[in-house]
DNA sequence: GATATTTGATATGGTCCATAACAATTATCA
DNA sequence: TGATAATTGTTATGGACCATATCAAATATC
């Protein structure tokens, strides 16, 4: 796996048409993949990397990473929740979660209210101008994001792709 | 996305038949995802972290690392290159390939040999123990890992899937 | 009311990723 | 040929992300 976001320095060693060493030096064209194209995380973590390298070009006027977008989308949907709530159902740890709001807050798309029937925690809402960054968001993710999939695979396909990664996400 | 290692708190607040606060705190059951679970990189990302755990599970004996196992899979496959080709395939920064290589070569599973073309660099070639360990591996993901697939989705759906990532790895 | 648990938070360490810089070696080319 | 540039492996370093332990305040439990 490994596959970095730099990467890609394509080697070539362009068979200058010139001087010979001793033979014995007769490759460096291009590395075989071999198995390599085949292993599933390979593919997945290559895929991976290259979606979220996408992800971030489309909200990069939005400065939006998948993860803050995911918070977003999460807080929206379910309003009035705790931080801990939140942070475990998209798998981030409390403690890691604290940064992140922080961030979100300061910079008024989210606000963290002290809860009435409990007030050791922090009820989660989206501010207005959050909701309306969101709505920005969805629309570039839409259109400029998850259009691409379409482009690339076919309605039928995106549709089957997600379905499986989500089956592998719950079940595997 | 986001999703770590642990998680999965499934935050079962267990409406316990007893005692119920002032009303107002009717929630508390299972937030909703909505969007978040057709959203790309969310359930990439997901998948992929199940994936490389899984991995992790079906190596412990062997206590190799999906990156790990990718570049003995490369050194097998193109023996004779040098840390440069190997690390920039598999999108590996040069300077983070260095102590990945001191690993594995302190575990006797490849070698750097001195070039005598190019004195600069290294040319790398798994030891007999690295490809008796990679045979084990590859033995172990066949049966264990890839397996698994196939009995969630079937071997089509398995294919399909593969390309489908191969393909957004490439082209997106 | 004493004890245990939960919530948000801090501190801290690990891993992975990225950049700059360096010595040794090789390529370039005036 | 010899001066300069480029390449290879390496070290040092900083950032991002992830994980654990711990804490004070608040709440739950008994």
């Amino acid at each position: 796996m490994t596959v970095s976001k730099t990467a890609e320095k394509s080697s070539e060693k362009a068979a200058d048409a010139k001087g010979r060493k001793d033979a014995g030096d007769v490759h460096a064209e291009a590395l075989q993949l071999g198995e390599l194209s085949e292993q599933l995380g390979y593919v997945l973590k290559r895929a991976q990397l290259k979606v979220f390298e996408n992800f971030l070009r489309c909200m990069a006027s939005l400065q939006l990473t998948p993860a803050q977008f995911s918070v977003l989308l999460l807080v929206e949907k379910n309003p009035g929740r705790n931080q801990t709530e939140i942070a475990s159902t998209l798998g981030i740890l409390r403690p890691n979660f604290v940064a992140m709001l922080d961030n979100l807050e300061s910079r008024d798309l989210c606000a963290r209210i002290r809860s009435t029937n409990d007030r050791r925690s922090h009820i989660l809402v989206l501010t207005d101008k959050g909701k309306a960054v969101l709505a920005r968001a969805k629309k570039l993710v839409a259109t400029k994001h998850e259009a691409r999939l379409n482009d690339l695979l076919g309605q039928a396909n995106r549709e089957a792709l997600i379905g499986m990664l989500a089956k592998i996400a719950n079940e595997f």
